[in-house]
DNA sequence: ATTCTACCCTGCAAGC
DNA sequence: TGCTTGCAGGGTAGAA
């Protein structure tokens, strides 16, 4: 998936064609993505007007009148924004439709082949239950070094797992932990609880330089990620870590590590992150 | 409280 | 060519 570079190039891409716009029609082809869609969604939304288009964590809020649409792209979610002729492909599982300017119609369609994505209802002046609990976001002011520091301390876990964990902060997943910690030069492996809070100023650091630099190049595509209007990501060229297992690393050219932290694929250095 | 394990689903590449 | 296997950017639930 999505990491939140790709999500925030998606929230960047919807914006100017959905927000100030009236939505005409929801097609739901399919009732259920991770989790049932909740009847509020194809009720509701006809008719509303998107306020704003916003990201909070790797989710997306549509906001109208009474509440938020809310939407993850899970492991191999896109949207894009189409004319409202467009056929329909395989995984297209959902279409909101929404007016155009000078009545050119247009449809934000939801792909998501392994369907672990969702979409669901979030009522005004509530926080659903999958936005209690997380972290802070990783390009706030609220995430520094001393914060992870303080954060970590006693931890056992991995580095890596505790950087991915959404509890501790948000967006960082799979690519971009491996990423920053290539980047900070931290082993994965080093318990969280025993990284100085000097490294964990280097690593906070590298979060920030790594996604906000990912943001600019329109996140990052390997296979299925797209950005609304079509383009892919061109952050996977500059991948030093990611996917590059046996290969030289960029610093030092010894060859790269690869092993299962936490149940994900990682790729380090041994020489260069300790 | 933290940390494991199993699970959700489809597509693709590698290996035979 | 075709089959099987394993792996993939996500996250949850429930158990240990």
């Amino acid at each position: 998936m999505p990491e939140l570079p790709e999500v925030e190039t998606t929230r960047r891409g919807l914006a100017p064609h959905l927000e100030g716009r009236r939505i005409r029609e929801v097609t739901l082809r399919r009732p259920d993505l991770r989790w049932p869609i909740p009847p509020e969604i194809a009720r509701d939304l006809p008719g509303q007007r998107i306020a704003e288009v916003r990201r909070r964590a790797k989710y997306l809020l549509m906001d109208v009148d009474g509440g938020s649409a809310l939407l993850h792209l899970g492991m191999s979610g896109s949207l894009r924004v189409l004319p409202v002729d467009t056929p329909v492909r395989a995984h297209d599982h959902v279409d909101i439709a929404v007016e155009g300017p000078r009545g050119q119609a247009r449809v934000l369609r939801f792909n998501d082949p392994r369907r672990f994505g969702c979409l669901l209802w979030q009522p005004a002046g509530e926080v659903h239950p999958l936005l209690q609990g997380l972290g802070p976001e990783p390009l706030s002011d609220a995430f520094d070094g001393d914060y992870l520091f303080e954060l970590s301390r006693g931890r056992k876990a991995p580095v890596k797992t505790f950087l991915m964990d959404q509890g501790v902060v948000v967006g960082v997943g799979n690519i971009y932990a491996a990423e920053s910690l290539f980047l900070a030069g931290i082993s994965p492996l080093r318990a969280a609880g025993k990284v100085s809070r000097e490294r964990y100023v280097a690593l906070a650091d590298a979060v920030k330089r790594i996604l906000g630099y990912a943001i600019t190049r329109g996140g990052t595509t390997l296979r299925d990620f797209i950005s609304p209007d079509g383009a892919p990501g061109y952050f996977e060229q500059e991948l030093s870590a990611y996917g590059r297992g046996g290969e030289p690393c960029p610093r030092c050219r010894r060859p790269m590590k690869e092993a299962s932290i936490g149940q994900r694929t990682t790729v380090w250095c041994g020489h260069c992150q300790k």
